[in-house]
DNA sequence: CGTTATGA
DNA sequence: TCATAACGG
């Protein structure tokens, strides 16, 4: 998906917990992207309701959002706004991409193959009905949410870089590029997770990343970490071939500019320019409120139960879970913006 | 994914 | 009580 600067970054497992107090600036398409590809049955179907209508996503927030709740952590929703020009083709080649998974997928179904979990899996898409019903979901259970004007990772990050929030969240690396001080990863999936091909379970924790010590490990600027991330391949760039993030720190550090690394690999990358100055200075807004807000069972209830097909007795556990989560939260003075 | 059922 | 399987929608 975004950029993936893996084993460049210096990482800090914690533990949840660890984040109790702390606001984190949520990436709400990486999040919701996670939700639909991974709560599926063993074929590949998503959760639905009996109207048809995809519903994991839901299934993710309440019971997710609910245990974060609990853990004193306090989650704002960044949702994508306008996607920027820049990144047309990206949504273009992404789109044909999941297209040929969903008719690879129904094949597989066709003729119950294995393969078909991954074939839905990579044919995952969000559509206005899956954000409209996460929004209304998360309002209900009064978490606040915040749409940018352009990329939802920009604004979490300057989000994080004001002190309105503590971290972004996410999985990608978009938001160091971004300036983001700090950020973590595996907010919105700690637990077990498969390991691929193996029928075992590795637990998966949070991951600090820090922009500062990340500059400071690799020795480079943040210019110079948006250039490796070009290099490697952005939500607007595909990437150079072969060129991973080892060789791309090699290269800026080798290189005093990008015409000469562009030299060197006798190649350009197109749009390079408007790329970084996207990352230097993307559209964000200081227009946004946050406050938690006490969750309405009622409404919850009967969005879940009523309109999307959840059993009354989960959605009512879940729910009695965060009303008294948020009361416990509520009554910390040191937490600030409750209510 | 996270919860719930099951059973040793 | 804990590990694991299956279910949820």
């Amino acid at each position: 998906m975004g950029v993936d600067l893996t084993d460049l970054a210096p990482k800090h497992e914690i533990e949840l917990k660890e984040l109790s107090g702390k606001i984190i600036a949520i990436d709400a398409f990486n999040t919701l992207y996670q939700f639909l590809s991974i709560i599926r049955q063993p074929d590949g179907t998503p959760l639905v309701d009996e109207k048809g209508q995809v519903t994991s996503h839901l299934s993710g927030i309440i019971y997710r959002v609910t245990n974060l709740i609990e853990l004193g952590i306090k989650p704002v929703f960044v949702f994508d706004g306008k996607p920027p020009l820049l990144k047309a083709e990206t949504i273009k080649a992404r789109a044909e991409v999941r297209e040929a998974a969903r008719q690879m997928y129904e094949a597989a179904v066709e003729e119950g193959s294995a393969e078909a979990y991954k074939y839905a899996q990579a044919a995952t898409s969000i559509n206005a009905q899956i954000i409209e019903d996460s929004k209304t979901l998360l309002g209900y259970m009064g978490i606040p949410f915040i749409v940018a004007p352009s990329e939802g990772e920009a604004q979490a990050s300057c989000m994080v870089s004001k002190g309105a929030a503590d971290y972004v969240g996410s999985q990608d690396y978009d938001s160091l590029l971004f300036g983001a001080p700090r950020m973590v990863r595996n907010v919105t999936i700690t637990g077990r997770r498969k390991v691929p091909r193996r029928n075992i379970y590795v637990d998966v924790k949070p991951e600090i990343v820090e922009l500062k010590e990340t500059l400071e490990t690799l020795d480079i600027t943040r210019e110079q970490l948006i250039d490796i991330g070009i290099l490697v391949g952005t939500d607007f760039n595909p990437g150079i071939y072969k060129v991973g993030p080892k060789t791309a720190l090699k290269l800026v550090k080798k290189h005093k500019n990008m015409q000469e690394v562009f030299g060197e690999l006798e190649q350009t990358i197109e749009n390079y320019e408007e790329i970084k100055e996207f990352f230097l200075h993307p559209p964000v807004t200081d227009d946004y409120h946050i406050a938690w807000g006490r969750p309405e069972p009622a409404k919850i209830k009967h969005f879940l139960c009523d309109e999307h097909s959840f059993s009354q007795d989960r959605v009512e556990k879940v729910v009695e879970r965060l009303e008294k989560a948020v009361v416990e939260t509520g009554k910390q003075k040191t937490l600030s913006a409750w209510f």
